[in-house]
DNA sequence: AGCACA
């Protein structure tokens, strides 16, 4: 007898099993491909995918051990290798005779995905930017995100398995592309299982957690009242707690900005309820009220910076005000409670105020993508830049993200904005292929 | 291209 224990660990014979090892295979092998490769020689009563650190290996089982023996051997002896997407797959006896399949709800497909975060930098990425990425491939109703011993992970959830799993297809093994990220920040690559959630509750809208659906969520208390974590940002410096509320500063205002120009500009992004306008440090600052919180990070991410006239005049300066809900006294040249419909206009300027259909706006009004239902008047002064321009949506060119989250926008026409040169080949094709996806480093790196 | 528990 041989000794045992000299046997080097990978023999070029293992001893028979039902059970066959497969190496080398394309890390998005699916449970289907391997029943479809094992079936012209016996039943395949198990497998186990995506195994192994590169998730290209797999297991088969047969129901008998000669079927197991007649795939070996016509491999073995074939001019043809096995293959799968294209790729030779190199087969052997298992070392073990049975699948144990831990089949935990990480296999079991669900309209919630489980995403790791990895890279140094992974804590670093926001909950926009996953919500950004995410939305590519339907409407993301939730994310929750948290900190365990398996890094930085969030919870995504969709609609639907099918969309979850689309998601998951396109993105696990994936590096979120680099441009969505600061620039200081390294590779961060997504690992996507299934979670066994299927709603998630989210109580508030907070830096680590957000219910999409649900515009009028209350911003969680932890966010505004400064409480560390929740107030650093990607930089690592401090971030303003989200508000329904912004505060509008306009530098170079060479031209008169006035009530119903603020009105046309930040109504693109949503509803707005109220506008002050008032004089601080010799220039004009306004506060801009809207719902709910995610339509004010939506304007200020696209309108930061911004200006309302070409010639870089006017420039927007946007901060998140501490306040929530205005306190409107009278309506006003410089300030109005567009939810009060009738409330009386005072020192305006009627032909301009008295023709917006102001009527039905609140909080419940339906907006329709378009960002001026209630057209008013051109401004008496110089028209707005052409991206700002009434009828022409104010999202294109040079903001890569602003409508992201937009709650006005139906699910179905957000896709092709949602992520400008992305995905959009993953979307509409439906079985995703990394060429498409270009700006997606490969999860295997060479 | 080389054996699984997440």
């Amino acid at each position: 007898m041989a000794s045992v224990s000299s046997q080097p660990q990978f023999r070029y014979t293992q001893p028979p099993s039902k059970v066959l090892h497969l190496r080398n295979l394309p890390w998005e092998c699916t449970e289907e491909e391997l029943i479809e490769l094992g079936k012209p020689f016996g039943k395949v009563v198990n497998t186990k995918c995506n195994v192994g650190a590169n998730r290209n290996q797999a297991f088969i089982e047969f129901a008998d051990l000669n079927q197991a023996i007649a795939m070996i051997s016509y491999y073995a002896s074939s001019s043809e290798p096995a293959q799968v997407r294209g790729k030779t797959v190199y087969l052997q006896y298992s070392n073990r005779q049975e699948i144990v399949n831990n089949k935990t709800t990480a296999d079991v497909a669900g309209n919630v995905l489980l995403v790791t975060i990895e890279g140094e930098d992974a804590r670093l990425v926001s909950i926009d930017v996953l919500h950004l990425v995410f939305s590519a491939f339907g409407f993301v109703h939730k994310i929750t995100t948290f900190e365990k011993t398996a890094g930085f992970q969030a919870l995504v959830q969709f609609s639907d398995t099918e969309t979850a799993s689309s998601a998951k297809n396109a993105l696990d093994g994936r590096s979120i592309p680099r441009y969505l990220l600061p620039e200081h920040v390294g590779p961060c690559t997504l690992r996507i299982t299934y979670s066994a959630h299927t709603d998630l509750s989210v109580k508030f809208q907070s830096h680590r957690s957000r219910d999409y659906t649900n515009p009028y969520l209350p911003v969680a208390p932890s966010a505004i009242d400064g409480n560390g974590q929740l107030t650093v940002g990607l930089d690592g410096k401090k971030l303003e707690p989200e508000s329904n509320v912004l505060l509008a500063s306009i530098e170079n205002m060479q031209y008169a900005v006035t009530l119903d120009v603020l009105h046309m500009v930040f109504s693109a992004f949503g509803p707005v309820q109220k506008i002050a306008m008032f004089d601080k440090n010799g220039g004009v600052q306004a506060l801009i009220q809207y719902p709910d919180v995610q339509t004010a990070v939506v304007a200020k991410e696209a309108l930061e910076g911004h200006c309302i006239y070409d010639g870089g005049f006017c420039k927007l300066h946007i901060s998140y005000s501490r306040h929530t809900d205005l306190s409107i006294k009278v309506n006003n040249d410089r300030s109005r409670d567009y939810t009060i419909p009738n409330n009386p206009v005072v020192n305006s300027q009627p032909s301009i105020l008295g023709q917006q259909p102001v009527s039905g706006m609140g909080p419940t009004v339906q907006y329709n993508g378009a960002p001026f239902t209630t057209t008013p008047e051109q401004p008496a002064m110089p028209q707005p830049s052409a991206g700002w321009g009434p009828g022409v949506p104010p999202m294109h060119q040079s903001m890569p993200m602003q409508m992201h989250n937009n709650p006005y926008m139906p699910p179905g026409t957000m896709l092709p904005q949602v992520a400008p040169g992305m995905m959009q080949s993953s979307i509409h094709s439906g079985m995703p292929q990394s060429s498409m996806l270009p700006p997606y480093g490969s999860g295997q790196m060479r």
